[in-house]
DNA sequence: CTGAAAGCGCTAACAC
DNA sequence: GTGTTAGCGCTTTCAG
């Protein structure tokens, strides 16, 4: 590191200029590879650094066959943690391998998606981690197949590899959890089945009814798109229509919504009224009872995706098989807390 | 938009021979430059559309003089809607215009905030929005006076345009709200003051003391760098060794700390101790009772960036004035709630 | 108003 | 091992 003020840049010529080599041999000295003397490679790098050089990325991703300067993160809302954290901590992740990363919001729009997907590919990326819209359309998926990819929370039915939370396994243990204080009449607040995740955590939910001996039909359930607003008002009127004695979420914003909503209907928690809430503890830690959670480590996600997006590179660079396509699950935890409880009679 | 599949991508020598003119005239056609007839760049554009033609961004932004191909966002930490939100947001308002954001993490280490700002620069951004770490180096702020930049929560004393939360004035506020209440022995947690938005808050913090007719000296405070940890350790030090019964914080990541260890103390909330906390509403949405809270507009925050951002750019480009350097304020709102109440006596 | 041609800064064949 | 040279795909003088 030089504390040199760098002139208008200095580029490979002038550094083979200076040290009477050739732009190509500066150019494989800099990229480490192996067909040059190594004193040589030294003295080349050790002058770069002198001079305070930085790589134009863009000319060297425009000129390379391949490179990796470049990858997108794609994702549909920018309120929850379980995207906006989860791309920051990405984003820190990928630094790590010289990599930038180049975020797009397509607010769960298709066509806003395509349109991403193609500024992107524009852009040379890489590879992109993506939390497909709701209704991906074929020339999107289309471009998905073309290049490494990683899905995120959400899949789109492409052969790739992803992360996802593991719904299923959560949304099971919490009714039974319910179940095994008492309850029998469950609400779930949760996503729509035309969303990946919403159908998994839906069958997490029915199997974990079956699992306590209760009829699955008798759930009285409120699928909505996650935002908190659908989540309050389906939860208003879940609460105004049915005799339930304890509520499930299927989401994070949801619970935020779900959870305005039952502190508006003024039952008393967990006396009257059980529930459980999905997400980020971050949320929840000043409630009081705090809330039982289904605890989701965002972490975790953010780190799975990195790893597996910077195999999927390698391998495509490489030719080798790369990640198994499919889900790889990040296990949540359920963290039972004061706000669920016994069952009133 | 075109449903046709896209083969080995065309580029502008593909269309202007398909076209029979020259690139330089489907490049001016597709810049809308005015030096182009106008049935002719219709043909050109039209053309262009219908073979799916997407300009390669790399290509671009190497070749002109100018380009907003991307601009960088530099934050350091990932963990609170302060920083992940906003960037979210922001990467939403500047898709709308053409302009791809690169995401980068500090971890406020001005090493790596110095690094990441070279690569930035090695990607030819047109510009970035920053928060600066906690401790610039020089030639952070060299790098930074060469291009167009936003600054966000944070000032790192460069002449640039910054968007910051009025902290001083909420702090202030919620200072008068506590005394309002009887309260006279006042705890604040909050960042430390070479944070310039640490400073800024204990600022606003003494404002409302002497305001109040309190003396602020006789304030407990607990300086720390803003993490949720550290936020708790700070509290449970702060309520064992003076006898404070309103605790006011100065940051996000801080109040969920802060709230931790309030419950963890046993203290009852308000009837012991009153509570400000200060972020965003999400994060408390759960609490009972509803904490009182500075509640910092992040969305708001976000496009006054964004905009300020695309102004200073267009500055740039075309040597106008730009927007002005400084603070540019987005008042938060304190929602006085249920976690504040009379002092005890 | 339009075209020819020279790059932007780098990598990658292809020679030596 | 190293140098020469031709591009990557686009913008932009400079002529016409």
């Amino acid at each position: 590191m030089s504390g040199r003020t760098r002139r208008a840049s200095v580029g490979v010529v002038d550094l083979a200029r200076e040290l009477g080599v050739s732009t190509a041999t500066v150019s494989r000295a800099l990229n480490g590879s192996p067909a040059v003397r190594p004193e040589v490679a030294e003295r080349i790098r050790k002058h770069a650094d002198e001079r305070g050089y930085v790589p134009n990325r863009l000319a060297r991703a425009l000129s390379a066959t391949t490179s990796r300067a470049f990858v997108g993160f794609v994702i549909p809302y920018v309120d929850t943690p379980a995207y906006s954290a989860v791309a920051a901590e990405c984003a820190r992740l990928l630094s790590a391998d010289g990599t930038q990363m180049i975020l797009t919001i397509t607010e769960n729009d298709p066509e806003r998606e395509l349109q991403a997907l193609r500024e992107l590919t524009a852009s040379r990326i890489a590879g992109l981690v993506i939390s497909p819209s709701t209704h991906v359309l074929d020339d999107t998926r289309r471009l998905l197949e073309r290049q490494p990819v990683v899905e995120l929370h959400r899949a789109s039915g492409i052969a790739a590899p992803g992360v996802f939370s593991d719904d299923e396994r959560a949304m099971t243990e919490s009714v039974r959890h319910l179940a095994g204080l008492g309850h029998t009449r469950i609400g779930y607040v949760g996503t729509p089945e035309a969303l990946s995740n919403g159908a998994i955590r839906l069958r997490g939910v029915r199997h974990g009814m079956a699992d306590a001996g209760l009829d699955p039909d008798t759930l009285a359930m409120r699928l909505v798109e996650p935002t908190r607003e659908l989540g309050r008002s389906a939860t208003e009127d879940l609460l105004a229509r049915s005799d339930v004695t304890a509520v499930l979420v299927g989401g994070g914003s949801l619970s935020v919504g779900v959870a305005e909503a039952v502190r508006a209907s003024g039952r008393r928690v967990p006396a009257e009224l059980s529930l459980v809430v999905y997400g980020d503890p971050a949320w929840f830690s000043l409630a009081d009872p705090p809330p039982t959670l289904i605890r989701v480590e965002y972490a975790e996600l953010a780190r799975c995706a990195a790893r597996l997006l910077l195999e999927a590179l390698d391998a495509h660079h490489s030719g080798m098989p790369g990640p198994e396509p499919g889900p790889h699950l990040v296990v949540p935890r359920l963290v039972p807390a004061g706000s669920t409880g016994p069952a009133p009679d």
